[in-house]
DNA sequence: AGAGGAAAATAA
DNA sequence: TTATTTTCCTCT
């Protein structure tokens, strides 16, 4: 089967828990540059920016996106808009949804959608680990029996410590958040 | 221009 | 105050 040139269309979606739609915090960012080899770009309008990427026969329908970014928008200026009522603030996962629209000979249209899994886009999220500040052991039996209080940062109240074997003679606590 | 980091500014 | 966001700065 022969295939037409066809577009993907890319845009920024959410990732939350509820359906798949278009993220009202961040928006596709077309980027240029010579290390970008995609020569396609194309951005179109509707309060989402949607990247267009032509899918060439000749590139046996493929391209890589080296072209795309993610923008991330002020949380007041979107939460001003009328009609929109999320929030931004700790709304910082997004998904890359690309879909690509097939006509048909028939006349119909099929459309193809697939989105990326879950990117964290907040730098504080993404980077920052648990933090052990003080624990109130050093050493206890290996049978345990002992009770350790840990203080620290960037883990629930409930998180679970799991000591492993590392090595031999050693062990670590593993931090589960 | 971008990617990465980190300081400065705000929100809670 | 701490948590999180936004602005700034630097290195490629």
């Amino acid at each position: 089967m022969e295939s037409e040139p066809l577009t993907l269309q890319l845009f920024i979606g959410t990732a939350d828990d509820r359906l798949l739609r278009p993220h009202a915090f961040y928006q596709v960012h077309r980027i240029t540059g010579k290390t970008v080899s995609t020569p396609s770009h194309e951005a179109l309008h509707t309060n989402t920016k949607i990247l267009e990427i032509p899918l060439l026969p000749e590139n046996n329908m493929r391209a890589i996106i080296d072209c795309a970014g993610i923008l991330k928008l002020r949380n007041s200026d979107i939460e001003l808009r009328k009609g929109e009522t999320d929030i931004g603030r700790k709304n910082t996962r997004v998904r890359m949804v690309f879909r690509v629209h097939i006509n048909q000979n028939t006349g119909r249209t099929v459309s193809l959608q697939a989105s990326s899994n879950p990117i964290e886009c907040s730098q504080r999220s993404a980077q920052e680990l648990p933090l052990v500040d003080k624990r109130s052991l050093e050493t206890c039996p290996a049978l345990g029996g002992e009770r350790m209080r840990i203080d620290g940062h960037n883990f629930q109240h409930d998180s679970k410590v799991v000591f492993v074997e590392k090595a031999q003679g050693k062990t670590g606590g593993v931090l589960d958040s």
